[in-house]
DNA sequence: CGCTAATTGTTAATGTTTGCACAATCGGGC
DNA sequence: GCCCGATTGTGCAAACATTAACAATTAGCG
């Protein structure tokens, strides 16, 4: 039997991932944890102990081929796959998630956009037809969906949660600044702004 | 001597903050760390022990008034005054966060936005005129700016972030996927949904 | 071929965070 | 005025996370 992996592990293994992405571009092939230490503030220890818990990467004396460790982490995470998203908020910030081009080559991309204002419903965001959240359950459940970034107003975000949730999504980046009430099987993310700003002025003067 | 505040528990401050604006907008006097669990999903125990690091705020029996505690929270983070941020970077991501209205209430306002692009600079975003990253650091040092968005692509961040740093900026929310180097004194904190998005799909079959 | 410097994976020690449980207290009802 | 149900603040124990330290191993070099 496996041990659980913790939490709070997991959350550190896509800063592991984006740094050695970084260096693999940079044409780097090796590197170490004391390396990776210095990058990302966290100690060389624990990326040894984390990275320990999946399985034996590094050679001693050497350090880590990137590539390798790279490849080993896309699979722990899954993310050695394209991920479908479903977006659902075409304003401002839906608009600048869907023209992000930064996704693909991080294992995800956005392939359909839902919104409920009838001004905004048909019309293109890039390559995108946005759609009316009247079609957004039978939508994500014909396209087999799991992933939904959700950039709708804080006064709306829970009731189209719970049309995620029935359409079978799993996995919910919340960027409006409410805690999403879902089933235990459904993960949500937050992101916002303002929880990180407020978190900074604690230690201004 | 004042015992320090954990790190961890500064981190949760601003998500108590935000529910008790929810619930006070919503017309409410009274909660309890019940109530504020089940809305954050956080521990009742955990609440009543990190509030007790500031004070005594609730009362047995009856909970908390929403807004003694708002209030208490506001001046524990500083954001019962509003804090004036620069924004670099006007592109998707800039201009989307240069029109969102939700700063104002909770702390904050955006009130000077930098780019280096000639084709941008000079023209508006809302009440703001893009200016030129050659005025940053002046402009900056002369309005006594003290918090900095950076919404410019990962290539260019760490030397904006240089410069902020000279500017006399201590605290960084950082939107471009790629660690900072900064000195001890200055903050930064990371806004990347790819990191989000990762840690989601680990917990996908 | 043996020495050196580098670096891993892991164990044990230390430090931090969370949860439990309960006395103390409050307000309301009767 | 007293009792009851609710709820806080907190001491202690348990769980969890981090760090330090080191034997084992490696590559490179002379
Ligand atoms: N713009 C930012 O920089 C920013 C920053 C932080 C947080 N946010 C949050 O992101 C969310 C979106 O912000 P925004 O600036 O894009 O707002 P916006 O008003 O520009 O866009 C919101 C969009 O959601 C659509 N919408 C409303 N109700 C809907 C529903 N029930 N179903 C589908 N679509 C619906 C609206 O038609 C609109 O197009 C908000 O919750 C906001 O608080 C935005
Ligand atoms: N758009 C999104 O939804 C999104 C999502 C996640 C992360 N991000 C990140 O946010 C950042 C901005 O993204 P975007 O989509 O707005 O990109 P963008 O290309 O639309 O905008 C970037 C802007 O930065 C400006 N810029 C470039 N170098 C600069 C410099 N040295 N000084 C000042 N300005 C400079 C450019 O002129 C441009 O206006 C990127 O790092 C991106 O990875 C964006």
């Amino acid at each position: 039997m496996e041990r659980a992996i913790p939490d709070i592990v997991v959350g550190r293994l896509p800063h592991y991932l984006r740094a050695l992405q970084h260096m693999s571009l940079e044409g780097r092939r090796l590197t170490s944890s004391q390396e990776l230490s210095e990058r990302l503030g966290i100690s060389a220890a624990q990326i040894r102990k984390d990275l320990s818990l999946f399985g034996e990467f590094g050679k001693q004396g050497t350090g880590y081929q990137i590539d390798y460790l790279l490849n080993q982490l896309r699979q722990i995470l899954k993310v050695n796959q394209i991920w479908d998203i479903a977006l659902v908020g075409a304003g401002d910030m839906g608009s600048a998630i869907a023209r992000y081009q930064g996704f693909t080559d991080r294992g995800f991309r956005v392939v359909m956009i839902f919104d409920n204002d009838p001004s905004v419903i048909g019309s293109q965001i890039g390559p995108f037809t946005i759609q009316s959240t009247d079609e957004l359950v039978v939508a994500i459940q014909s396209a087999d969906v799991r992933i939904a970034m959700l950039a709708v107003p804080a006064a709306n975000a829970q009731e189209v949660a719970d049309m995620l949730v029935q359409a079978g999504i799993k996995s919910i980046l919340n960027y409006a600044p409410i805690s999403l009430n879902v089933p235990d099987d459904v993960h949500v993310q937050y992101i916002d702004p303002v929880i990180h700003l407020q978190r900074m002025t604690y230690y201004l003067e």
